[in-house]
Order: C-alpha cells, then structure tokens, then sequence
DNA sequence: TATTGTTATACTCTATAACTATA
DNA sequence: TATAGTTATAGAGTATAACAATA
C-alpha cells in the first residue's frame, strides 16, 4: 500500500501547501529545540521529560507510557529507573492486577514537571509576536488541522 | 539571565496562548512522527535523513552540517559515514582549504532525498482539512511567528 | 596558535528477543 | 495461554576530551 498508490505526481503538492508545511517544519524545529533546552535546564533528557510531562497529568501503567510515546515498552523501564533514581517518580503497585506497575511524579517531581511547562511556556517566544486576535485564529486553524483528537 | 528576570508569575501565560502552546506541540508530536516514518521508508534514521536533505539543498563542510543540526562536530563524522557506506553521500576535498571535507549527495542520495521530501509533502493530511483560504492565512501566522528567518 | 575533522569514551535512547510473575 | 514488566543485547545519537593535519 505504500508503494504503488496509482498517481503519485512528482510535484505532489501545490506551491502553497509544499510552503505551509516548510513552514510548519520550521516552526517544529525551533519548539523541540526549545523542549530539549528546557529539559536540560532541569537536567532531564528530552525522554525524560516527555515522561515526567505525560506521568504530571496522570498516573499510568508503564506499558501505557510505552503507548503514549509510541516506542517498545522495554524502553521505558530504563526511563523510568533514571527518573527513580533521581527521585523524581516512583513506581507503585496496582492493587486491581499484581502485574501492573503504576508510574506517579514523586511531589518534587510534579514540581520539576511544573517548571517544565512553565518553561515552555515561557519558550513560546514566536507567539509573541502575534495580537489575542491572530492567535484566536491560529487557535482555530490548529484544531482543524489536528480533528477531533485535540 | 535564565535564571532570575524578576518577575515570574506562577501562571505564566494566558489561557488561550497556554493552549495555542499546546495544540503546536501537538502538531510538532504528529509532524516528527511523519518524519521518522518517512525516513524509516528509506532505512534511514532521523539524523540521517535530515543530514541529507540538508545536503541536498546545498553541500556543505562537515562543520557547517553540525551547526546547522545544532549538534557536536564529532557526531557528524559518524552519520556521514553511515550515509557514505550507502552511498548516499561522499566527503569531497576542498580546493581552498585543505583541512575542510565537503560533504555532497550521490545522484542516489539526492534521489532518496527528493523521495524524503515528497513523502513528508504527502504526508501533510492535516493540511487537507484546510481550504486553500485557510492555508493562506495559517502560512500568514506562522511566518509572523518565525519572523523574519523564513 | 587556531581550526577542521577524526578518534576514543561514556551515557542515553531505541528495537528485538527471551525471561519472570502474574492473570 | 496470554499479559505486564524486566533483562540482555546491539545499534545509533549525543557530548566531552584528546589527537593529526592544515592554516
């Protein structure tokens, strides 16, 4: 299926689309560059950070981290050593399923977490060059972009 | 100047740029999915396949490639040489300055690239849900935010 | 002396496969 | 038997430090 889908026209997009989505790369790259220095600010790795991020909202079993991060389970017990190690999160046993391990920010953890999004959001520099009304915009054109899932 | 610009309110950001923030880490989470699959397409990694298409809008010394992926130098010899055992790229002598290597794609190495970029063009499905009116005014936005680099 | 690219080293992330303890 | 988490292993990316060739 990826590889013979009929037409594939050797300009696939028209000059408009082909720019928006340089445009979108370039924005990418600036705001992972951002993530990654924020994280190094509190001495995390972009990894990490992601998890720490995603354990802040919610409490989850390591392999739904596995999910959430679209990588191999077995990765995340190494992430998640680190993050232990450090103090930062612990694991707790599921009393529903003895099998299951429940990954929680440790209260020093939710607040590196905490720093972390402020951080962020503190990085969101290029916003600031646009008026309430244009972001209102942006806002609009992102979920679009996005569908339901947002 | 990290560290303490005084003032640091606790919420740093308005609701609606806090959530603009996060619909943009959204898109970034999906765009940089499309564009290790892409590369994955091409038996390539992430850093090898933006090393290429870097190379492939403009050869350039090994230096340069790793400020451009904001990385060390020595990191660079190793990619590049993943990517010369395939064929993809070769080091050229510089004619001005004997210590510099030229890094340049092979004719197959800017193949694999063209191949890169129109997959990533194809795999712009969010963009579709927008009309060609919407995709004007998101590329308005986002080169307001990217100032004037882009 | 300074710079370019490389090598050597150590750590992290990643996927794969095999293992354990539960279910 | 199936699933959750882990361990073992190997490859790749990363930063740091030291090195050879050239400027």
């Amino acid at each position: 299926m990826a590889t013979s889908s009929s037409r594939t026209p050797s300009s696939r997009a028209d000059p408009l689309t082909r720019e928006v989505v340089e445009l979108i790369g370039a924005v990418v790259g600036r705001y992972y560059e951002e993530y990654e220095e924020a994280a190094a600010e509190h001495a995390l790795t972009g990894a990490q950070a992601r998890v720490l991020g995603l354990l802040f909202l919610e409490p989850m079993p390591m392999r739904r981290i596995a999910q959430k991060l679209k990588c191999e389970p077995s990765n995340i017990t190494g992430i998640v050593d680190r993050l232990e190690a450090r103090g930062l999160v612990e694991r707790r046993p599921d009393p529903a399923d003895r099998r299951v391990k429940l990954a929680a920010p440790t209260p020093e953890g939710a607040e590196v977490a905490r720093g972390l999004r402020d951080s962020l959001n503190f990085a969101r520099e290029p916003l600031a060059e646009l008026s309430r009304e244009e972001r209102l915009s942006l806002r609009g054109l992102l979920r679009r972009m996005l569908g339901e899932e947002a």
